[in-house]
DNA sequence: GCCAACGTTGGC
DNA sequence: GCCAACGTTGGC
């Protein structure tokens, strides 16, 4: 039984149309504790929406899937890495990553203002969150279901 | 560019 | 352990 998941990306340093491009990627540099245990929590197999932040206009472009469970992040042990953690030893890496590929695309993308015109997924999803800023959040399997369907119907 | 919300750091 | 200061995220 898999599980969901949304993952934030700037599409001006990583889009989703690069991850179609390369099929599949390292999700490295996360560095918020939280995010760090939902990458942990994850399995191979688990599926996560594609979410383009900090852009003109934010949402959901497709999926990707988690293709290696969670190992830890080496470019906190890089000290030529812009993600460098001097506190990371091999020992303890304190950083994680998995490995992600790409999935599919949603049939059209669907931005966060019409995410937030239904009050069913407001109402619990961490995306939606007033001042949420994690860059990895857990969906549950009826908020993916709901976000499938939108991007189902045509645009308003 | 602004700023609210949040996480982290470090002095005490 | 508290909490002010600071840095970052990310929508608008």
């Amino acid at each position: 039984m898999p599980a969901y998941w949304l993952f934030k990306s700037e599409p001006d340093s990583f889009g989703f149309d690069r991850l179609e491009r390369e099929g599949r990627t390292e999700w490295s540099g996360v560095r918020n504790y939280q995010a760090r245990n939902f990458m942990k929590a994850m399995r191979v197999g688990d599926l996560g929406f594609f979410y383009h932040s900090s852009t003109k206009e934010p949402g959901i472009v497709g999926i990707a899937r988690v293709t290696r469970d969670a190992y830890p992040d080496f470019t906190a042990r890089d000290p030529k890495s812009e993600y460098f953690d001097p506190k990371a030893t091999d020992e303890k890496p304190i950083w994680e990553m998995v490995d992600v590929a790409f999935e599919r695309y949603l049939p059209r993308f669907v931005t966060l203002a019409e995410l937030r015109e239904h009050a069913s997924l407001v109402e619990t999803m961490v995306l939606l969150r007033k001042g949420s800023r994690l860059s990895i959040n857990p969906v549950t399997k009826r908020e993916w279901g709901i976000v499938l369907r939108i991007a189902e119907r045509p645009a308003a």
